[in-house]
DNA sequence: TCAAAAATCGACCTATTGGTCAAAAAAATA
DNA sequence: TATTTTTTTGACCAATAGGTCGATTTTTGA
């Protein structure tokens, strides 16, 4: 990433976490970083698109970093290695930590509303694979139940490590955090009920997911609908319009990366160009189509250029 | 309380929740209220008041009720309702730690933030003593352990129970949550070092009730330093200034409610009449240390009433 | 019934905010 | 060196926010 846009990045989460997204002005952040207003709007496009960027950048660096490798050994000593080197790690990450859990996290933009939501199941759904990895298959029918816990306890330590001024010792407390988890998974053994079941937790923790493949399919139902548009158009140009859809369907379909913005505008501003109302429409519909399928996937708009 | 005000503040709170503090101006509070600015002006002194007065009414309600007592039987049975009924009311609560738990907390005002943390603290201690009721003795030395596992648990089910549509047996739910407890209890045999100490955690839980002892001190050297004031006047005029200096001290320090605005003003008037510069000057430190001090045993300000 | 007090109204004010833009400076490219 | 591109500037803008205030209505209480 441009490396200027990660300073700014940077600054900017600490003024957000020392005032609070709302109490920061982009006044404030552009005196903070010495530059002038003009030159922030040359870097992101909004005040909200600083701040997507900025819990994109902490949560995306602080979750991998969770779920790195724990090095060599059994599967529990790998697991309480990775705790350890999350708490050892608390500090790079306290301002993150401090805006996420103990004030604020701005609403002001169902995007940001979304992202967190779903980086919070994917480290719960990283807790229970996990889980199950270092307890073996007894742990499975209460793995998320077990899940819920490790998560609540772990947060709740988190919380208290980084108000506490002096050095603590990561490792015995990784170690000891692990060793109640021990006893948890040990109590569940005489056939008991778990509270929390899979398809109870399947519409919470897949909510997104499942949103995300409705948008699919409605997106190919829109690339459909300009085919059959194409269908009324006279041979030759039909024949251009549909190649021009197809290679527009595998940009954006096709691909597991965000598609490229020049050459989906430059498809759509050709495919516009024939001159057919009823394409036109169609095309409307898609684009509509496309940017909300963007949207849930979490996919990072390039900062608006000026040209 | 003012039962006008109660409606407005469960009206304000579910606005906020929806669409956050910062989001809700004032204009939409009146809207949906359907009154004026000016009546709203009447009710509460501005935002953050009204922040405050919502924070305070589900703040207070949800912990007094928290801690009901649990009816009959052994202590944990005790415990086990009182966490059942806790859940079993949820929904009730919902808004408010919805705006809690899963988003903002806004940072926009220390009081506020100040109130919260205590609030945090005093549901940890009550944590701690009840886990003592329950376990007896031999976890007095993991008890603040303990507690920190318990609340994060919980805390973590809560923010599941309420993103779940369907209903649930709160009371199974308390005594599979209890069970786990009774796990996590037992697993401190074999003479283990806890993680968390009082002596480390005492600066963080009573890092308040610290800070409002100083204050006392500091606002009783300011009324010594009043008195030594009215030392220079003539001996008439230094009774009655000493008899209403004693009586201001009555009010603010001898009792343990919110002093009445009204006597100490007046009071503060009185004295203020006394053409006495050093007398002044003395005056002006002592009604600072007086707001210092009421802040900070979070005494609420009645709303400013025109005259 | 009537005057005093409380509650309500809504036009109005000021300050600030996020955001724009034409022009200038700096950097990159040829 | 000349020219194009990128970056930066800061005055400017419209919108909106929280908040005020004198006038008006409603309620209270004797």
């Amino acid at each position: 990433m441009d490396e200027r846009r990660v300073q700014f990045i940077e600054a900017a989460m600490k003024l957000f976490a020392e005032k609070g997204y709302h109490e920061t002005s982009i006044q404030d952040l552009v005196e903070a970083w010495g530059i002038s207003k003009g030159a922030f709007y040359h870097h992101f496009a909004s005040k909200e698109d600083l701040l997507l960027a900025v819990l994109r950048y902490y949560s995306e660096k602080m979750v991998a970093d969770f779920m790195a490798d724990g090095g060599e050994g059994t599967e529990k000593e790998r697991f309480v290695r990775q705790l350890a080197a999350h708490f050892s790690h608390i500090r790079e990450y306290k301002d993150f930590l401090r805006m996420m859990m103990s004030e604020q996290l701005p609403k002001v933009n169902p995007e940001v509303e979304r992202y967190m939501f779903r980086q919070h199941g994917r480290l719960f759904l990283w807790y229970c694979t996990r889980l199950a990895e270092v307890y073996g298959e007894e742990v499975c029918p209460y793995v998320y139940d077990v899940a819920m816990m490790t998560n609540g306890i772990i947060r709740q330590y988190l919380f208290y490590f980084f108000f506490r001024e002096e050095a603590f010792d990561a490792d015995a407390a990784a170690r000891f955090l692990v060793r109640r988890i021990d006893a948890i998974v040990a109590s569940f053994a005489a056939g008991e009920r778990p509270l929390l079941t899979e398809e109870a937790l399947v519409p919470w923790i897949e909510l997104e997911e499942r949103e995300r493949k409705r948008q699919r399919e409605r997106l190919a139902s829109a690339f459909a609908a300009v085919r059959e548009a194409a269908n009324g158009l006279d041979p030759k140009q039909a024949n251009d319009v549909l190649e021009a859809v197809a290679a527009l369907e595998e940009e954006v379909l096709g691909r597991n990366e965000p598609p490229r913005a020049y050459i989906v505008e430059a498809l759509l501003l050709y495919l516009r160009h024939q001159q057919a109302p009823r394409l036109a429409s169609a095309l409307d519909a898609l684009s509509q189509e496309m940017e909300a399928y963007q949207r849930l996937n979490g996919w990072e708009r390039e900062p608006w250029k000026k040209r």
